[in-house]
DNA sequence: AAAGCGGGGAA
DNA sequence: TTCCCAGCTTT
């Protein structure tokens, strides 16, 4: 059987549905977000864009408000952020997530001190960190170059206008292609998005307030939250390990994590342990691993991520390695978590007094 | 095409 | 709880 051909079709109404958005952006957009703000020269500073679009990659609004105006703070200008160490760049990245944004961004900034700002969307492209959405998001924000970004706002607004229940990436790319209003790139993309997550919600849209209600597939079928259909997901792993604190909440000896699960940042010494593997076994490997004598249990941290369910084992550990001051490192929330259970010994309410 | 990568908000 | 968030990189 055939696809629905006709509400695959870019919308009869072209002029007319691009007018109602922009018309409705104006008035409603989200136009105070301070990576909006103008430069001197009445742009778009491409830094302060590109920041801000890495920093937002899954990542909401509301939190990326927070970390937006201290990291440009902490690195004003490329040049100082490409000069940083990177301990300092995660450091201010600290508890937002996926820290190889960070890192690639400084990584990122190097490239950029040597050869000047990319001036198109291929440019873009080419750096680490940067994909299609974010390429698209600064070509259009700081160059005004037509190129139309598909982030999860604009997959969730394109998938109910076109009754798409199960949108492959290349067909919301097209569809975003052909609405794309060419004269007004920047201005069109951010208003998708405003839309998606201030109308357009996943759960409960707000179609009585939608400026496209007119033009929306999803909204005629009487069940828009259905479009798109739920992302198959991944099992969450439930994962169990044992960590020690060798030192206090202000020094402990800290190591730098490896590979790609919170690569880059400190964290206390830990082990993964096996299936079935008594805390304790670990206890004692991890401790013959660092030299150190095995101590109190302190308590058991809870922790949830994506795609793990961890289920963390702290205890006291002794000997006489390095310490390093906990303020400066950059942590995981998990790891903040595991120091966390010191502060009741600190506040001796448990103590002889 | 699919998996891996944080952490938290909303319903 | 479940679903998702201004996605990208690696396999």
């Amino acid at each position: 059987m055939p696809a629905p051909a006709l509400i695959t079709q870019t919308p009869p109404d072209l002029a007319g549905l691009r007018a109602a958005l922009l018309d409705w952006f104006a008035r409603s957009g989200r136009a105070a977000l301070p990576w909006r703000r103008l430069g001197e020269a009445g742009a778009r500073d491409p830094y302060r864009v590109w920041v801000a679009e890495i920093l937002l990659q899954q990542t909401q609004v509301a939190r990326g408000l927070e970390y937006y105006g201290r990291f440009l703070s902490a690195f004003p200008t490329v040049e100082a952020l490409a000069a940083a160490p990177e301990d300092a760049v995660l450091k201010a990245w600290e508890g937002c997530g996926y820290y190889a944004r960070a890192r690639n961004l400084r990584r990122a900034a190097g490239v950029v001190t040597r050869q000047g700002f990319p001036r198109d969307y291929a440019g873009w492209l080419a750096l680490p960190g940067v994909g299609p959405y974010t390429a698209a998001a600064v070509a259009s924000l700081a160059y005004g170059e037509a190129r139309a970004v598909s982030d999860g706002n604009v997959r969730r607004v394109l998938s109910r206008l076109y009754a798409q229940a199960a949108p492959t990436d290349a067909w919301v790319q097209a569809r975003a292609d052909d609405l794309l209003d060419p004269a007004r790139p920047g201005d069109w993309n951010e208003a998708v998005m405003d839309l998606g997550a201030t109308v357009c919600t996943p759960k409960a849209p707000r179609c009585a307030g939608c400026p496209l209600r007119a033009f929306c597939a999803a909204f005629a079928s009487g069940t828009p939250a259905a479009f798109p259909a739920p992302k198959v997901r991944a099992a969450v792993r439930a994962v169990r390990a044992v960590a020690v604190i060798v030192g206090d909440a202000e020094q402990a000896v800290l190591e730098r994590r490896a590979g790609t699960l919170l690569g880059g940042l400190s964290g206390l010494p830990a082990e993964e342990l096996a299936a079935g593997e008594a805390p304790y076994a670990g206890l004692a490997r991890l401790c013959a691993r660092l030299g150190a004598e095995p101590g109190a249990h302190l308590g058991t941290v809870a922790h949830a991520m994506t795609h793990r369910r961890v289920t963390l084992e702290v205890y006291a550990a002794y000997s006489g390695a390095p310490r390093t001051p906990v303020a400066g490192a950059a942590l995981s929330r998990l790891d903040h978590k595991a120091l966390a259970l010191l502060a009741p010994w600190q506040e001796g309410l448990f103590g002889p007094e």
